[in-house]
DNA sequence: ATGCAGATGCAAATCATTTGCATCTGCATG
DNA sequence: CATGCAGATGCAAATGATTTGCATCTGCAT
């Protein structure tokens, strides 16, 4: 920790998540990573954008893709593209696998922790000499109120 | 069939394809359908389009993602997109469930039919509420020649 | 053989994202 | 605490993938 004036040390802290990846603590930075924080499912670039629009401290979009990107970078956040979306979603990374549950009709996306492919990816190393890094998993489906 | 002179029914012959979907069958449409055939795995509507180029029928830009599109509404075709890349992948429908292993790497893309989550769809519609419609996983590593 | 709905080519538009550049600002240093 | 400068920001313009408007062309039902 460069901030010696700053003592606690918590990754659900702006200040102290930047700091510790070496990340200068700037303003934007800040209520960037502190959006990406509140929010419950990845979200869009842009979408987070509005969302800071007329707020205290606003953004400029570029800002926001080259801070994104840089999270992404030193593993504060994570990036990741859902259904057959071409556009990019962002979300704080929890160090925690984790899966999605996407409703295909309101977009609902449920986190799922509980991996079932753990195993599996054993497997396939051995049938085709892979060495796995790691997968995806979406399941997408209707959720209860989409159902009726 | 709509069309009487054509005296077989095969998914490999673009013709009987497009036909039996009530898609026009065009020179771009065939040519583009077949060489979507001879494809082992998922190509983006750029590379396709160079393919095609310069042999006897080539075709426009628009139309190939026009005609892509409109393969994937009909079940000829599946639009999906790998890794963190922005760009849409097509591939032909093989109608068999299907996953896919991609290097890191080198970008090869395997495809893997054997699926291991077949059982855990019900069991998160059980635990979630969600009724299942199908799910996408992609697995990442290294493939046996870029281990080194 | 023929008309016309649907398909194509071209160019221009759009959407998400990136980049060049001039200006500004954290923060390490004295 | 003042200061310099590497790194960050804002703006506008560029890029890359994909889409669209429109005039022209072409399968194919008749």
């Amino acid at each position: 920790m460069k901030r010696p004036e700053h003592n606690h040390h918590d990754e659900s802290c702006a200040i102290c998540a930047l700091d510790s990846m070496g990340l200068r603590v700037t303003k934007q930075r800040k209520v960037l990573y502190e959006a990406l924080l509140d929010e419950e499912s990845p979200i869009s670039a842009e979408k987070i954008y509005y969302e800071l629009k007329g707020r205290e401290v606003d953004i400029n979009l570029s800002t926001d893709y080259r801070s994104l990107e840089q999270f992404v970078e030193k593993g504060l956040a994570v990036k990741t593209s859902l259904l057959d979306e071409t556009k990019a979603l962002f979300g704080i990374n929890t160090h925690e696998h984790q899966h999605h549950l996407i409703c295909t009709k309101c977009k609902e996306i449920v986190i799922i922790t509980d991996c079932p492919i753990e195993t599996y990816g054993l497997e396939v190393e051995k049938d085709y000499g892979y060495r796995i890094s790691g997968h995806k998993l979406e399941i997408y489906g209707l959720c209860p109120k989409c159902q009726d």
